[in-house]
DNA sequence: CAGTGGTCTAGACCACGTG
DNA sequence: ACGTGGTCTAGACCACTGC
């Protein structure tokens, strides 16, 4: 069995030229993809993969540079490089940009209110790609920081691949849901789109939240994707930004 | 005169080890910073700089890497490398998050309420890394799009920076005001951090941006940083989110 | 001490833009 | 045809980690 990539614009002039370190890197993307090395593992050193890529280990650097810029892999000085995960402390923050004013951290705990199975209404089926009516897990959560409400989740998952998905294994378990996803479901959430507005309490909203009717909310629409840019996620959070903010860096 | 950089961890080992090619990195973003070359301009050529430095093109290449990636640099192939500018049609948006719901691009308006100076409020000095009492300049503007009043900003420079800034030159000029601060005060904002939260209308702002009062309004405090981290703007804007809304990526 | 990623170099060749 | 950045290689050496 061969790995080697073929050798597009070496030989002849070719109409899409792609670089070996791209194809090197599509080849390591399906790898992660496929399960072959698992979030927290590490990946073969780089003069193992430039073996069996038959490349030098200078292109398989270049390529896993780019993973590791786009966050999928995480280089470390004399060890290895490793899976990106959702499970380690330092990245708990990765999909969570709201912050305390005064910067200082809190205890969190999550409630849930409810996880059930239904058929997709139109609007989730079109961000998950699936079809209207096709089984979808819905799940509500208020997340405290300290003890007090600042978070209302409304999260929609696809039901062909969370099948086991239920209130109480949610409940059970401690920490980030994104790390359960990926130790239960083998979904690995890799990037994010998000679309921010200022919104209105419902009475039901500013019930469950312990705020006035009417108070003004952060609403933060996200669409989570795993490897190959497949959403697995939709999710619309409600923030109370009277303690925290939302948090952004601009380059 | 020998640029050259010295050479730690090469000879004797040293407590702190700091590549070459950050050292090169450092010089270039010091030529940057000193308008060596100007925003739009092209920097020298790979093979000049490593000449210039004394050593190998690689190693200026990684500098210049780092500088692309932080977005202080654009690479063009065929062409040079050229100093970021916020001149350009393709990174007008790069600091305006705002996108309609529709994806439609709209035409924008810029509506220049005041332009004062005053003295710093303990709040803006802070932000600024003055000394309350220093002279500020304080401008307050609407952003329409597509006639539709969208954005009231308030923004507040270093007054001994952006001395000949009035009403008139804010209202003459064409285009973003970041472009305007590049070319009329050589002052580059590079980086920026946002703090957002949702808000509720005054009256008075509320009238400006022709909203009922108390609507939601997405509050976004932003301070931007020319080279070196120097802070160089405070600036508040709140937007309304109804057909609007503001955009990020989650890695 | 061995193995990993990190730096630096030198040289060859390719793709792109411009004359 | 030339100069620019972009790719690829091979080899030497350094820094960090863990046995």
């Amino acid at each position: 069995m061969t790995d080697r990539p073929h050798d597009p614009g070496r030989a002849a002039s070719s109409a899409a030229f792609s670089p070996l370190y791209q194809q090197i890197k599509s080849l390591i993307l399906r790898g992660l993809d496929h399960g072959e090395w698992k979030p927290g593992e590490a990946i073969p050193s780089e003069f193992e993969l430039a073996a069996r890529y038959q490349v030098s280990q200078g292109t398989v650097r270049k390529a896993i540079d780019e993973l590791a810029a786009d966050n999928l892999l995480i280089r470390r000085q004399g060890k290895g490089t490793f899976v990106a995960t959702h499970n380690e402390a330092k990245v708990r923050f990765r999909f969570l940009r709201l912050s305390a004013d005064d910067g200082l951290p809190a205890a969190s705990r999550s409630q849930i209110l409810d996880c059930r199975r239904l058929k997709a209404p139109p609007e989730v089926a079109g961000a998950l790609d699936m079809r209207t009516g096709d089984m979808v897990v819905n799940m509500r959560r208020v997340l405290s920081f300290d003890a007090i409400p600042t978070i209302l989740d409304d999260i929609w998952l696809p039901g062909h691949i969370f099948k086991g998905l239920t209130m109480e294994s949610l409940e059970r378990y401690r920490g980030p849901v994104y790390a359960l996803f990926e130790t239960e479901f083998g979904v690995s959430m890799v990037r994010a789109d998000e679309k921010i507005r200022a919104v209105i309490a419902t009475s039901a909203q500013a019930e469950l939240l312990s705020v006035p009717v009417s108070s003004p909310l952060l609403q933060v629409e996200r669409i989570s994707y795993t490897y190959g840019d497949r959403p697995m996620e939709l999710r619309r959070g409600l923030y109370v930004t009277e303690r925290y903010h939302y948090r952004n860096s601009l380059n």
